[in-house]
DNA sequence: AACACGGGGCT
DNA sequence: AGCCCAGTGTT
């Protein structure tokens, strides 16, 4: 129930003239072309996103031949864009659709089922890929509706979720649901932008709410910030004779969950890193030399990496998946960035 | 350095 | 049904 179609016709008619119409996966749509680009376009920007979706498209053009991939693959189609979560849940995500008989989910419930597909992108996979009605409610969209309809709260709060979600809804057209969602998309992403939005050029500006009140960029409101704990851990540099080190594979969850890592050691003092070497390697008497640490941030937390050469050969008979290899075959296995950049200062 | 972000997981 | 978490780019 469209309670205001000319909303829709406003930002359909911006888009019939402004809109992009020539990415990548606008071509030679399907649901599965339309799958990956929504995962990959997950926190990460079209012009980003471009070179890594025609590669990933060009090994894996069909959700089978995504199937039947490694899962180490598709990481290493993946690497350099982040978030690799996205990356294996889109590889289990296609095995499941394969185990199911090859057909794509075609409703809001079976595609919301597939591992890494929430309610927005469920939406955007109807709308673009199968042509039917679907509603999305990304950062875009929650910025231009939070902005036009002056929506209070923190956008991330229940109240506000819920009412900017009835808003999508009853705004989004029954016809040309697709390009619609297209269109609010881009409105988000080019002119209704988080600073500096360019009220002047927006098709919406004489309904928008926050405009009215001079004050676009207070909407959505922000979240308040808490305090961060900072942590700290050792990260372990073996060399051995061939100027290799010695890496080791994260367990699949958690932080960095499979990626390859330099032997981590979570303590604060080298007191408790001496006893580590002796317990978990056999090192009692090693050498220590200490690179310049650094800071990672995550969302919730701060890590102080601190690299350390550690001299002798470490017994890595507990360590589990692990490997000797040169920085430059190292940085090939698709490490963490923070491991990426200590990698470059090795050898 | 702070902030934003879509989905998953936990309570 | 709500909260909190994760990993990275932008500002």
């Amino acid at each position: 129930m469209s309670h205001s179609p000319d909303f829709a016709l406003a930002v359909l008619d911006w888009f019939d003239r402004h809109g992009r119409h020539d990415l990548p996966w606008q071509q030679a749509v399907t649901p599965y072309r339309v799958w990956v680009s929504e995962i990959m376009l997950q926190q990460t920007q079209v012009s980003t996103v471009m070179p890594y979706y025609e590669r990933f498209m060009a090994r894996f053009p069909t959700v089978a031949d995504l199937a039947a991939a490694s899962q180490d693959e598709v990481l290493q189609h993946w690497a350099g864009l982040g978030y690799y979560a996205r990356g294996r849940n889109l590889h289990k995500a296609a095995q499941a659709v394969m185990a199911q008989g090859g057909e794509f989910p075609d409703t809001l419930a079976g595609l919301e089922a597939l591992s890494g597909v929430g309610r927005s992108t469920a939406g955007a996979i109807l709308a673009l890929g199968f042509g039917q009605r679907g509603i999305i409610l990304d950062g875009n969209v929650k910025r231009v509706l939070a902005r036009c309809f002056a929506v209070e709260g923190d956008p991330a709060g229940t109240a506000a979720l819920a009412r900017l979600w009835a808003l999508a809804e009853e705004l989004t057209p029954h016809q040309r649901s697709g390009p619609y969602v297209q269109a609010m998309m881009d409105l988000g992403a080019t002119l209704c932008t988080r600073s500096k939005p360019m009220c002047l050029y927006c098709p919406l500006q004489s309904r928008c709410q926050a405009f009215a009140l001079g004050t676009p960029t207070a909407f959505p409101h922000k979240k308040a910030a808490k305090a961060q704990p900072v942590k700290s851990a050792f990260f372990l540099i073996f060399d051995n004779p061939r100027g290799e080190q010695l890496w080791v594979r994260r367990p699949s969850s958690g932080i960095w969950g499979g990626l390859w890592c330099l032997p981590e050691v979570a303590v604060e003092s080298e007191a408790e890193l001496r006893a580590v070497l002796a317990e978990r390697f056999g090192l009692a008497q090693a050498d220590l030399q200490y690179l310049p640490p650094f800071r990672h941030t995550f969302s919730h937390y701060h890590l102080e990496l601190r690299p350390v050469r550690v001299s002798g050969a470490p017994n890595v008979a507990g360590e589990g998946e692990c490997g000797w290899f040169s920085p430059e075959r190292a940085r090939d296995l698709g490490l963490p960035a923070p491991l990426l950049r200590l990698s470059g200062e090795l050898g």
